[in-house]
DNA sequence: CGGTTCCTAAGC
DNA sequence: GCTTAGGAACCG
């Protein structure tokens, strides 16, 4: 009976998001008074209170998110893809990692743990997807959305599959994205089953095993055109010829790898399309991904010495320009020759 | 796009 | 004098 009522609270908790823990703690006493065995119980919480967690739902511009003082990593985080909020002038080239200001300092990550730890920072929520707002992408640049990654996957792979999400907006229309880390057990010679991570920094920021993606997809605001694609990336290299499907995962075993409930608002659960069946959920090939690279390349290139190299390391790889890449190059090439000609003229 | 490292100028 | 912030250069 007790439990049956928690379980209402915290649905509505989730649903709505703003119920205080004052509130819900006054409901809690509410069901122990009626069972007439919370009096004390009532005197003792009054006076000094409950332990804190600290898994609150954190809110950010553009994405929410659930921290693990334990670990110094956040346990998920949600945003919303959508094709508008993709466009946009925010650089991350501006941005910088820092502690999240709302993180209490004895439990927050600095970027000092993470600084020749071996492993890189990886966003959580993607600095790509905030384009829209110079603020909301520098949210998602607090270590509260960063978890220890390997340098590799995070580039690689990682960043193939983020780009794959925000390449579904163009044939969904709304995407909901939850990411997060996973400590998995694994099965040691002796059959033991163990839980072993590695540690780094001051901080003891924990070093995850894998990483989860959740991705929900409506093709229209009808309610019955929900894909989902759950999926379990190793925290390791993952080179192009391992499909993405290889690391997909039922709803359930992912929810009881990591312990939650996701998008527990949505009522037909069976009634889930697979997304891999509705969508290809192929990530960029090596060809398509170089070019994707070497344009965003070319577009941030700053000298001409610096553009030619780009063309030709890629042409060192065998792999010829395509339309849109060489309209760029030539683009920039024009911009950077007038540049330079520019500061050549005024010299003493 | 995803990152790091190096260098300089600002600021205490 | 030293530390910090931010841009430039570089790599996958």
């Amino acid at each position: 009976m007790a439990s049956h009522v928690i379980s209402v609270r915290f649905v509505s908790g989730f649903v709505f998001g703003v119920t205080s823990g004052v509130a819900a703690l006054k409901l809690y006493l509410y069901e122990e008074q009626k069972t007439d065995s919370g009096s004390s119980v009532h005197r003792l919480i009054e006076r000094f209170g409950l332990p804190q967690t600290g898994a609150e739902t954190r809110f950010y511009m553009n994405h929410v998110l659930s921290y693990d003082q334990t670990r110094r990593t956040p346990r998920w985080v949600q945003e919303h893809l959508s094709t508008h909020r993709l466009l946009g002038q925010a650089n991350r080239k501006h941005c910088r990692f820092k502690p999240d200001p709302s993180v209490p300092e004895l439990f927050t990550a600095h970027n000092e743990d993470y600084l020749r730890s071996g492993w890189s920072r990886g966003h959580m929520a993607p600095a790509g997807d905030n384009k829209i707002s110079e603020q909301a992408m520098a949210e998602t640049f607090y270590l509260s959305n960063i978890v220890p990654q390997n340098y590799e996957n995070n580039a690689g792979f990682w960043n193939r599959l983020e780009i794959y999400c925000r390449e579904l907006t163009q044939r969904f229309g709304d995407v909901w994205v939850v990411s997060g880390p996973l400590l998995l057990p694994q099965t040691q010679e002796n059959g033991r089953r163990t839980v072993c991570y590695q540690l780094i920094g001051k901080d003891d920021v924990a070093v995850p095993t894998h990483l989860y993606k959740v991705i929900l997809a409506q093709k229209d605001p009808s309610a019955d055109s929900l894909a989902l694609g759950a999926f379990v990336i190793p925290n390791a290299p993952i080179g192009f010829d391992r499909p993405l499907t290889e690391f997909e995962v039922s709803l359930g075993d992912l929810e009881r790898m990591s312990g939650l409930t996701f998008f527990p608002a949505v009522e037909r659960r069976e009634l889930l399309k697979n997304l891999c069946e509705e969508d290809s959920c192929q990530l960029m090939d090596f060809k398509r991904f170089t070019l994707y690279i070497s344009g965003r390349k070319v577009a941030s290139a700053r000298t001409l010495a610096r553009l030619e190299k780009i063309m030709t390391e890629l042409k060192d790889t065998g792999i010829t320009p395509d339309q849109y890449l060489s309209d760029l190059y030539l683009e920039k090439k024009r911009e950077l020759a007038e540049k330079e000609e520019r500061e050549k003229k005024p010299e003493p």
